[in-house]
DNA sequence: CTGAAAGCGCTTACAG
DNA sequence: CTGAAAGCGCTTACAG
């Protein structure tokens, strides 16, 4: 059972596979063919159920149509939720995706990245690691479009679609202080990541705001690559005193860890809301059902990801020279649950 | 900035690209090419910043180096995390994998395998949906390799890698009885699904093994492609009369039927375990901070992936005819907490 | 030890 | 209206 070729169906109906070519791709009133034959093509295309080898044709016209993600982890729900809009929103343009888990490591996203280079995909969308400026440079250099989400190099001229963390971390942090709460944390990881960074800004001009004055003690910053020992130490030094706890809040600067803080807190047999008030990042379903459900920063995650593959579509169908980048910077909303009191 | 291939490092030494091609992929030796002239290539593919092009070794070797992975939902985290091992022992093989989300849908399968098909994959890795027995059926008569996660069909020879659904249900109702749980509900989706239907049965075997009759009033299933209102009116069903409730425990044969489910039970206002104990199959995140931590049949995810990878890796290295199918069946673990009393 | 040539399956100027 | 030919970037018999 070989499979069938354009060449295979050329020879059987006599004609060239020229010919075969244009009519298979719809191109047959452009080129005048003759109505009979090209039905005669198609007929048996179908009959010898003709399968166009996309590797080849991406040989000869240099489009895969493929893109290349790189995100932190396809196994956190954040992600998986951003990689699936991705990959719809891909489909749609009848394009496939390779993806790729950086776990925050620029070793490993360099590697991706040449790896995806070396299958010449269409366009990149990525979520770039820390320390992982040098390759972006020199992915701006060469002609195969990317875009950045979640995060950015500042300066690095791109194009990105991230979220506003500085008004959701500000609108966060006024919501806890709105409950009473005056002294909260914020635990939170890598701080060189512009993201987290603009996150912890907002907490703190959220506190400056409302005349609080920031106490460096109350930010917790876990390292990129964080387990549940580093948040369980974090939340040990937050709220494990017996004679009198530090904090009163927390603010998460991500799911990953405020899931896991929640367990660490239970574990300390502490109550959500009543002992410490808790928000954070991305509306992940463990926080729906969680012992107090819990108020979160929700981010549009299928606006993220059905923008960064129209960016990349429009990139590959008219390339321009020179790029002209877009910045999109997208709003989140809080989502209030119970986890602040009411 | 064009990407240079292995004509211009030839080009560029004089020499042939055959030559060229030797020595880049490490047969020097094997063909006793110079070592001087050798080292040059080498040193001048580094200058020259060569990356092999792997479309047109693809279109070669007839090997993109490339699997194919269909679920039912990336963002799903049950698949997120099988798909992370998957992506991460293919990365061992230098394999990349191209991901499909099926919703569960046939029609999207069918059309994903043609598209994978196309674009000439070495292996495949699926998850076959209910009524998409042809497409595997037929996926079987090519000479392409494949490998049924999750599920399988009894009817068609094919490898497959499942977990033993039967006994995790039998084990997991076992401990509902154990906690002297009497009329326990189980959630479930289609049928059809041979794994939904094990589990199924092993809940009715456990029953029956305890001489307790099954009542069918007490087993919801769920249309394969289920929302928050489909659950909503089973929990009501189950829990929401007055008089008297007809379940005294839940079994939820998957975590997002199960997650929907408590924050259903929740809303009801009812308390995990005393008013109604649950346990639920995969061990989701959401499980670990719920409001009662729930009692789960944990999925080893590492060795399905794992293995599922391994099995397509050796049968694209060693074709042989005839196929010979492995059917594994991994066991599960029921990972005790506090949803079914104590 | 090294090179010229064929060919993987396509698309696309070019010619008639 | 249709076909012969070149070429995308590789690998691999084959020849010398």
């Amino acid at each position: 059972m070989k499979k069938t070729s354009i060449n295979d169906i050329a020879r059987h109906l006599g004609v060239s596979k020229t010919l075969v070519s244009f009519v298979l791709n719809g191109r047959a009133k452009e080129f005048r063919i003759g109505d009979d034959i090209a039905a005669r093509v198609l007929e048996v295309a179908r009959e010898m159920n003709y399968q166009p080898n996309r590797i080849a044709q991406g040989l000869r016209t240099g489009k895969t149509k493929t893109i290349g993600l790189i995100i932190a982890d396809i196994a956190n729900p954040f992600f998986g939720k951003l990689g699936r809009e991705i990959e719809q929103e891909a489909a749609l343009h009848d394009y496939h995706v390779i993806f790729c888990s950086s776990d925050e490591n620029p070793e490993k996203s360099r590697a991706q990245i040449a790896m995806l280079q070396q299958s010449q995909v269409d366009g990149y969308i990525i979520s770039p690691p820390i320390n992982s400026e040098e390759q972006i440079r020199l992915l701006a250099k060469g002609r195969i479009p990317f875009v950045l989400i979640d995060r950015y190099f500042p300066e690095i001229e791109s194009d990105y679609i991230v979220v506003d963390n500085y008004d959701a971390a500000y609108k966060a942090t006024s919501h806890l202080l709105a409950q009473g709460r005056r002294r909260i944390a914020n635990i939170t990881m890598n701080l060189n990541l512009v993201n987290m960074n603009e996150r912890t800004e907002g907490y703190k001009q959220a506190l400056l705001g409302h005349s609080i004055a920031v106490d460096e003690n109350l930010i917790k910053v876990l390292p990129f690559s964080h387990d549940n020992k580093d948040v369980t130490k974090a939340i040990q030094e937050l709220l494990g005193s017996t004679d009198g706890r530090k904090a009163d809040a927390i603010l998460f600067s991500t799911s990953k860890i405020g899931v896991m803080g929640i367990e660490c807190i239970s574990a300390l047999g502490l109550k959500i809301p009543d002992d410490v008030a808790v928000v954070s990042f991305d509306n992940a379903d463990a926080y729906k059902i969680c012992v107090s459900p819990v108020t979160v920063v929700g981010q549009p995650l299928q606006e993220i990801g059905k923008t960064a593959v129209q960016i990349i579509m429009d990139k590959i169908e008219h390339p321009r020279n020179p790029a002209r980048f877009q910045h999109i910077k997208l709003n989140t909303e809080l989502i209030v649950r119970k986890s602040c009191g009411s």
